[in-house]
DNA sequence: GAGCAGCTTATTGTATACAAATGCCATTCG
DNA sequence: CGAATGGCATTTGTATACAATAAGCTGCTC
């Protein structure tokens, strides 16, 4: 897409995800324009893709709420993703090429680096693990099963602060990919099924503890 | 959505399916504002639903496409849309309700009627057997679910004609319906799950083969 | 005071003009 | 002859004005 879409699109969408617009919260497309610096054309085109990605909801005369998610929209959102990634970890395994395992390895060793750090350094954590299932699923050759994935994977709103990201839950990551990276090396397309199911559904209750805790948190806070 | 972006989007995506918009040609935004009879503000908004649904594919220089499907991608979008009408019965049959169940078991019958009829009356069993699927959808309460199925449930582009639908077939489909009712019946999600993946997958392969016949057909009649 | 009619305002939908980007073709230079 | 370059034609992107629709308010009636 063009500049300016693009940047609105961007725009807009960290904006939901920083919280800085509010879930629930409706959102006029000129109040956007002015916010992204660009007319409402490109605004509404964000809109639209923000809506098809479950973002942005439209109500009933064609206004735009930020979504709000309650926990069993998340959990939801993680089941789908959990069998979409299984599926596609089971096509990979039946698929994947000596490039691509190599660097599926190279990005599992960067993560390992990231959390071996005297500080654990969580961006660099997520990027490679970004990358590392962004290579499962070119292994799995199915653009389909890639588009799908990208509406449920970007889901984990807000509350992207590090501490869901306990160095427990991050180590278990690096070893689960490692078991994958063997299950492909067998070609064993149901065991990586099973691993990398075992891998969502950890990483949604790490999520989901996490959530939980913070969901207290600011209880405790409207009550004080 | 409004009126003219309906249009244009409805008319557009039956050109797209009639074949009257050949696969794998180019298609301008002002042609099909001319040929919708509204402006290309709500054409480019169809083309952007429906390059979401992949009947409409970009180049890297945002030109469109008509999709040209091969058989693999229509056997990808069969696979997926398995795995997750499965995952849909397995929802449904933990939670569907009695007046679903009904309404089901209506549908059902219709398509029955639909069939025995001296001559198969292919549109009405078409319109009961959706009507059936759609209550599952329903009865499995993921909204996320129900978007994702959408986007894959419409492909069977081109070929609509009744011959793949022979008697065989729709019959089967009755029955494995009868079936789905009495796991639903059972509250048993994984019989459910399963006759489903075999429901999608039969009916996938009677696609193919009458796919295949009438590419012989074409590749026959293009030597005469 | 509750509820409704009609007006006013807010918000989105559509058309259109213009800007930017890209492809295409001819021409030129090596 | 082939490759690079420049300019023209085509196509898409963006801004803006106006139309249509829905929401909200005001004041009236009962």
């Amino acid at each position: 897409m063009s500049r300016a879409s693009d940047r609105a699109y961007n725009h807009i969408r960290s904006m939901i995800l920083s919280g800085e617009l509010q879930p629930g919260s409706q959102i006029r497309e000129e109040a956007l324009a002015e916010l992204c610096g660009v007319s409402r054309t490109p605004v509404r085109d964000s809109l639209r893709r923000l809506e098809t990605e479950m973002f942005v909801r439209r109500n009933e005369s064609q206004r735009s709420f930020v979504t709000n998610w309650s926990l069993d929209d998340l959990k939801d959102a993680f089941e789908l993703r959990a069998m979409l990634e299984a599926h596609a970890a089971k096509r990979a395994a039946l698929r994947v090429t000596r490039d691509q395992l190599a660097r599926m390895r190279d990005h599992n060793g960067k993560l390992k680096q990231a959390i071996d750090a005297s500080r654990p350094d969580v961006p660099r954590f997520i990027d490679s693990n970004r990358l590392f299932h962004a290579t499962i699923l070119e292994a799995a050759a199915s653009e389909r099963l890639a588009n799908m994935l990208m509406q449920v994977t970007e889901q984990p709103v807000i509350l992207r602060t590090a501490r869901q990201y306990d160095l427990e839950n991050l180590r278990r990551s690096h070893h689960e990919h490692d078991e994958l990276l063997i299950a492909f090396d067998n070609r064993d397309g149901d065991w990586a099924a099973a691993v990398m199911t075992a891998h969502i559904r950890r990483a949604f209750h790490a999520y989901a503890e996490a959530h939980s805790t913070d969901t207290e948190i600011r209880k405790a806070n409207l009550a004080a």
